[in-house]
DNA sequence: TATTATGTATAGATAAAATCTATGGATTGC
DNA sequence: GCAATCCATAGATTTTATCTATACATAATA
């Protein structure tokens, strides 16, 4: 069942005349004859009783006109939906996104969002960045927006957004009244430190073996939410993302302390499985957040303005 | 857009692979490949993201598979019912009749078949033989009960029932009484005929003609019933179908009276464009006079047993 | 009743498409 | 890294759809 041959059926079931058909569906008469001769073979009934001027449609054929109907109204409903890259109500997608960048970098966005999609549902996996490109590669989600570097043949990033990762110590702290710290004063004080899958964690690591200390951790986490509760109630001291702080500092309850030759600073990013295609709704979401930020130029290089 | 291709591209978006796919469609991978890049073309959208060891819907595909599926059922459901003959609810078909037939012939058989197709519709369409073949050779009909003979070229016949057409009185009628009289004493009565159009007026005249007598007609018509109550009130005398007048004859209203050397009788048969083909439904109620009265055998000969 | 116009069916040639085989490049998992 | 698996692509082949030409049937016309 071919669904040009349903075109002709109908053309034919309309007019009553195959040669009418033709001349509207642009085709010679005898393209109507054997569309309908081979739709009547494989049904194994006959759709029209010809002789005379015009052919009847049979009961068969009656039935036949009915659902051709609804096969071809679907039929453009879902070439026009598509090419117009309409979304179905229900449709979505998901994306990942580090802690942070949910709670602090992406909410207005989400919000604009949702007025420019309003039938797309969304779902945020909220994740360290390691499984969110681990979702990735796996192509269930569709991008995410992590910590940077993270360097991997098959995923590609763009940077959105440089955040500085004081040390922060709470406000009773005795660091807290002298506004600075040497690096060996640092390391005789407890640390909460990221766990060592994170980005963050790594870039701080590596800073401390450069400078050849070894730190005293006294908790990992995967959560900043949670060390900077722990932080301001005096469990220890960290270097959190400033995102992070940012309130506590604001409310007194944490305190920013100079660490000589230390300037530790996290990039977030935009991540996504090199090569992949992007729907325009997901397109839409994602050149939001670099326009917000920044990032767009690069990212239409590496994406191709096109498609 | 290809039936075969959606299939291709329901399987893949169920089993995540396009190896598998064609696994299970029985084709080759590339078959599968090349299927789903058409559609794709033809779309303007990706369908799956590629890469890994599964493919992934886009959101695009997503929607596809969506219509795909109840595209692919009104398939399903079409080709299902029309090879099993059934019959959708509010379909029906027309067929012809003369009065005598929907009035006397038929009733109990059009009754048992609604029990047999409780679904189909049908509609009879009254007229007098001669507008009922019209109607069969524009296809407008499936079928007609008419009187025969009737000689067409592209009309087949079969008779089913032999009514003799009586002289009938009035029961106040000087006739009445005699029970019989001559040619020549009908035609001095004023006759009640039925149209000129009709075959049994043919009958009628051609036998007039033969005696080399012209009758006294004071009225034609084209409806028995009309004509009955005519005589039945003394307007005129006429030859009627036994069929048409049991009743009446039957609660004393009309008298038969034998005419010498005149035994008129009309037949009424199924007529129906040569060649033509006939749906199950309609095939059956066919058959279902022809079994109710005669005639069976000589339609399956004409029509031929199979299909 | 012949004639003309119109309609559908059919045969053979041609064009278009779908599919296959073979193979290359890429990715995953061991 | 290596082997296995997957998708894409090229070229050959087969199948399908369509076209041209024509035969045949029917309906309208003269």
């Amino acid at each position: 069942m071919n669904l040009y041959h349903l075109r002709y059926f109908l053309s034919v079931a309309q007019t009553g005349s195959f040669s009418q058909a033709a001349r509207e569906m642009h085709v010679t008469q005898p393209t109507v004859s054997s569309g309908i001769a081979e739709l009547e073979k494989t049904m194994g009934v006959r759709l029209f009783n010809r002789g005379g001027k015009r052919v009847a449609l049979t009961m068969e054929g009656r039935t036949l006109v009915n659902y051709a109907m609804q096969i071809q109204d679907l039929v453009e409903e879902v070439e026009d939906h598509l090419q117009r890259r309409d979304v179905l109500p229900g449709e979505g997608f998901q994306f990942g996104a580090i802690d942070a960048a949910v709670t602090y970098l992406l909410p207005d966005i989400l919000k604009d969002y949702r007025r420019a999609y309003p039938s797309v549902s969304l779902s945020a996996q909220v994740a360290p960045s390691r499984y969110l490109v681990d979702d990735l590669l796996m192509n269930r989600s569709e991008f995410a927006v992590i910590s940077l570097p993270y360097d991997h043949p098959r995923v590609e990033t763009v940077s959105i957004y440089r955040d500085s990762m004081p040390l922060v110590v709470g406000a009773s702290h005795p660091f807290a009244a002298q506004k600075n710290a040497t690096l060996q004063e640092v390391v005789q004080e407890p640390l909460i430190l990221f766990h060592t899958d994170s980005i963050s964690r790594k870039i701080v690591d590596e800073r401390f073996a450069e400078a050849g200390v070894s730190p005293s951790v006294v908790m990992e986490m995967r959560s900043p939410e949670a060390m900077r509760k722990l932080v301001e109630v005096g469990v220890g001291i960290s270097f959190l993302p400033l995102l992070t702080v940012q309130e506590s500092l604001n409310a007194g309850a944490l305190k920013v302390v100079d660490v000589e030759g230390v300037a530790f600073s996290r990039e977030v990013g935009v991540a996504w499985r090199r090569g992949r295609y992007f729907s325009a709704a997901i397109r839409y979401l994602i050149e939001a957040i670099f326009e917000a930020y920044q990032g767009l130029e690069v990212w239409e290089k590496k994406v191709g303005i096109a498609k």
